[in-house]
Parts: C-alpha cells; structure tokens; sequence
DNA sequence: CGCATAGTTGACTACGCTCAACCCTGGTGG
DNA sequence: CCACCAGGGTTGAGCGTAGTCAACTATGCG
C-alpha cells in the first residue's frame, strides 16, 4: 500500500513537491533552522543528529527509503536536528504550509498522513521492543519472525548488508554473523545466500 | 498548550467521548481485543505492554497526562498491546468510527491528532537513540539532561520508582542504581531524595 | 509491630564487544 | 583474462561491563 504517492495528491498539493538530491554528507538543514518542510526518503539515508548543550553529537535517527522525517515540522517553528546525507540520497519535500492547507482541504489525505505516523510508530515500537531482549540469541529470532510474517511463509529475504541489520538490532556485525551460525547449527533457521527459512521449532 | 480539549470538539464528537476511571493495576484492555478506541490520558498514567512467545513482559510505552494511546486503532482492528494503569488515573475514551468521521468533517481536528502522533514519535525516537548508547554511564546521563531540558534548570524529579525508570532504559534496578551512584562520586550529578541536578561538567 | 516492596551493595558470571586475521565475492583496470 | 583491490562476511581470542543472585537496609502501610 503506497501512501502520498503524487498521484494521488491533489494538484495544489502536487505541484508544491521538489525533489533535493543530495550527495554524501550534504546538510540538509541545521538545527534551529526554520521548519520549513516535511521529507520523505526516496533513495538512501539521512542521519538525524543534534549538538548537546556541551557539544556533543547525539544521533536521533536513521531515516532511510519511504520514510518520513522532520515530521516535527508540522507542529515546531524550528527544526530540532540537523539532517545529513550518510550517502547519496534524494528527498521529496513537501513544504509545510501547503501541507497544512492540502491536509486541510482534502481529509482523505490528513489520513494517509496519519497512517504513515501511525507506522512510523508501530516500528519504533517494535524496535524498541527489540531492543528489550536482552539475548542475542532471541532477539535475532524475534526479528526474523517479524519479517517472516507479512509473506507468511517462512522465508526471510534479507536484502541489505547483515552489517546495517545489525545495527537495527543493535549488535555488532560480528555478533549477529555468530548468532546465525548458531541458530543455523541448533537447526533454528536454515540459510541458502541471502535467504532465510525459518524452522516451524516450538520456541522454548 | 491543550490539545483536543472538550471545547475544541465538535459537537457530534464531543458527544460521543466518554471518560474512564481506572484504579492502580486495573486493565483498560488486553492485547488481541477488538480495537474500539483512541485513549488519551486525563490523569495519572498507563502502561502499554506486551507478552513475547517467551511470556516475558515488555513495556511498549507509558502513557502520561495529555498522551495519546492506543493510536493504532485507527487502522487495526485489534489491540497490540494490553494497557494497564500504573495509578489511580483518568482517561478520555473516543470510539474509533465516531473519530474517523470527525477528522474527515473538521480538519483542524485532525491537525491537533497529528501533534499528538508526532509528539510521540519523537518520545519513542528519543528512547530508541538512548538503547544505541552502549555504556550505562552514558545513557543515563543523556537521559537525565533530556528530562532537565524542558525546565531548563538543570534539575530532575524522578516521579516514579527507580526500577521502572531502569526498565525504561533498558537496565537493571541495580545497574541504575550503581550508576547513579557513580555519577555522584564523579560529581556528575547530586541527589536529594528524588531529585537529581546536573553540573554543568564538560563532557568528555 | 510485622510484612512487603524499593533501593543499595557485594561477589561472581556471562554475554556481547573489541581487535585482529582471514575468506570470499564483485568490480576495475592493465 | 587474470591480477589486484575493497568491502562484506566469518571466525578466533580475550576483555569488560552489565546481568544475576544474594544479603541487607530503608521506607511505607496494615
């Protein structure tokens, strides 16, 4: 299910949209910059950061294709974080004010807007949840179900590096590369390339 | 600023809103129910959770005063999580279709929504980006300058058990309070009771 | 007064991180 | 066509930090 796909915008709204290319480790705007525009991701990734009070990098998020970000727009004068390009990427912007008007005028749209929120949520939500499993061990097994799940079968396509997988889960790329060798040798899981099968092995 | 308050409804909504009193420990609802409402708390707080396969509890989410919850009934037709009150509390109940139709018929309604879903997004990015910090030291102090920040004074008051705030930072009640105690030695921070002030240390 | 619960402290353990070496694949250029 | 290289992935050894288990104290409540 596409949301905010330019067809279906209404063309006040359309019309509006740029596109920004971006190349690596271009700023997209600064903290403190006037909220200008929402973003979605159309290819790459985007770090969202921001400075602590003694100067510190703190990174807040990791936006990457079909995600929405700076979302904080829609309600703040100015940007809370600063939004760099971790590799070459291109950005759809929707300029603030005419969204509000568009989400004004046509309802349809306030709620596809709202799904995307809602998504936004359940996987941060899940993500978090993730994070809560302490064991590797499980906690690999949980993310694997999850993806395993929308096609439902039992296979898993993993389509980016292990190395940015593991970074979602939170682990080294070294431990999640043990931890499937594990689960592989227990019989959990079976590999073949980049595909995994889950076994139908009743969990202890 | 109040979001959605009575007197911003519209009347066909604000008719149909009713509110629920809960007792400490009492369920509002338990996960894999029908999905009937948006709750926003009045009063007090809840807590969203979740049993895994294992029937270890994970914490999704604690509501407070002015929070949504339950958002995702707006496109499920079950509930993820069971919500629990972890005090005696007070929350706005909006059935969902009477929602639904009121975001399509007022659209400022359905900006205020919007806020709320955002405001949360950015709670749960915040603690997403606290688990990424590895070192116990670290995570607690940035989580400490995060609750000082809206005050802008540089004092925390630490309204729940500590154990609950570990949970939250995914640590043990221990480990916390070890932490917290180093931090103290280290002159990081100073305790009276529950409350904690930052000094304006340089971090390294 | 006695019990339950939160919080603190200590000793020990275990798991995931770090660092390092190595393999494998795909891409590039001579 | 092969040689070379870069990057991802795998494996190993050792370490450190947070978890675990346990004992004890402090606090609040019936």
């Amino acid at each position: 299910m596409d949301l905010l796909t330019p067809e279906s915008l209404p063309p006040a709204l359309r019309n509006g949209i740029t596109y920004q290319e971006l190349v690596t480790g271009q700023a997209l705007f600064q903290q403190g910059d006037p909220a200008l525009a929402v973003f979605i991701v159309e290819t790459g990734r985007l770090r969202l950061f921001r400075y602590t009070t003694e100067g510190k990098m703190v990174t807040f998020y990791v936006a990457r294709a079909g995600e929405i970000f700076a979302e904080v727009a829609i309600f703040s004068d100015f940007y809370t974080d600063s939004a760099v390009a971790e590799v070459d990427s291109r950005v759809a912007v929707y300029p603030k004010q005419l969204l509000l008007d568009a989400l004004c005028e046509y309802p349809n749209l306030a709620e596809d807007f709202m799904t995307l929120l809602v998504r936004k949520i359940q996987s941060l939500k899940f993500r978090l949840e993730l994070r809560d499993i302490r064991s590797a061990h499980e906690r690999v097994l949980q993310y694997l179900r999850h993806l395993a799940q929308p096609d439902d079968d039992r296979s898993v396509n993993l389509d980016r590096p292990l190395k940015d997988i593991a970074g979602d889960l939170g682990l080294t790329p070294e431990t999640l590369s043990r931890t499937l060798r594990r689960l592989e040798r227990e019989g959990a899981i079976a590999r073949v390339q980049r595909v995994i099968m889950l076994q139908n092995s009743s969990v202890a």
